[in-house]
DNA sequence: TGTACATCAGTGAACGCGCGTTCACTGATGTAC
DNA sequence: TGTACATCAGTGAACGCGCGTTCACTGATGTAC
């Protein structure tokens, strides 16, 4: 899907950065993405076999960078209350800081392109998921955070990240990010300590 | 956007029953929407408008139904706990025996529809949401709960739901319902539990 | 240092079809008197 | 109880166009000897 010479991958990165703006303003299609990237119909299909391919590499790009900016914050704490703490304000700083990118994520889960691709996107994102659990795993063992399987305890991390990522991407909720990092964090942080955390 | 006479409810319901399998198969456009439902795509724009409308409709009802349910189950609680506990288990059942109607919400997000018809759906959403919020808020005035802004009690009385749910009707995520049933309730309540709750 | 060949990268016109929407019309139901 | 009229409900052929995809081709880069 990458290129294998340098200005394939220079031709890849404008198709993906054209792609997101074109998505933010609901236009994406091939036609439009070849104007706007500067880059020929063929051309496009040559470096990602269709749009769905597009639009799969995007998400794949995104949620890296989203998942990367999550670990650099968690890699700098220490304690298992100040990394469940960091990870929370650094997913909402991230989606307020890239929310046309935050916006293709969390549009994406039934796209079509998840369904032809979607093998191949949770195998390009388990590693980098599995490293930022890993921060998690010690204090679990340790007893500073309570014992639950993985995936549960992915959902009670990212569930109330994501939910407030959605409505306030989505506008007119009245939702105030602000407000959101005063009091979230916190109470993400209760709902998988041990009691009397 | 239903009908004044019987036959058009009839009708109308004939048309979101097919809208509902027709989606989850893939396959959702009007002239199939016309076959399955075996009403006219005449008549299917006599009722709702255009292809968004169905869409918007279905997403009304499937919306409402889901509320409705939750609701039931609160209001034979009496304890904040229970209450809390009553309304993540809700969720998750509806989510188990609807899935086609789960899966079509949590699509939608982001779905062109709601562009068109979001103001129309949020003011049909709103009273039953308010009732809901209604059966907490007078634990929250009690300190039964913490205090904490509205949207976010959403947030966080939600969000774990509604990302369990995605992942599980996405399928392949090595998610259980049961073992989910079993600890997310409790977790939840304690994200908004007082402390020594 | 140069040549030949393979592979990668890029082009854009042409295709074709799935799709949402329209529209003029018929038929059924409800209502006023 | 009956008639006239308005409104609601329903039909399906026709339109047209946006869209993803293909393809035969040219050009650039890398590599083997």
């Amino acid at each position: 899907m990458a290129g294998k010479q340098q200005r394939g991958q220079e031709t890849s990165d404008k198709v993906l950065k054209a792609a997101l703006k074109l998505f933010s303003q609901h236009e994406l299609s091939i036609e439009r993405l070849s104007e706007a990237s500067a880059v020929s119909v063929g051309s496009i299909y040559h470096h990602f076999g269709n749009l769905n391919g597009v639009s799969a590499a995007l998400y794949q790009k995104s949620m890296a960078d989203l998942l990367e900016s999550i670990i650099a914050a968690v890699k700098s704490e220490s304690s298992a209350r100040d990394k469940v703490l960091a990870q929370s304000r650094a997913y909402m700083e991230w989606t307020r800081e890239k929310k046309a990118a935050a916006r293709f994520i969390h549009a994406s889960a039934y796209a079509p392109y998840m369904q032809q691709y979607g093998d191949e996107i949770r195998k390009a994102k388990e590693p980098i998921l599995r490293e930022l659990m890993g921060f998690f795993e010690g204090h679990i063992r340790a007893g500073e955070m309570i014992p639950l399987p993985l995936p549960l305890y992915e959902i009670l991390l990212i569930g109330p990240l994501a939910e407030l990522a959605r409505r306030w991407l989505s506008g007119g909720s009245g939702l105030d990010l602000d407000q959101a990092a005063d009091h979230l964090p916190e109470r993400i942080w209760r709902s998988v300590a041990p009691r009397e955390g």
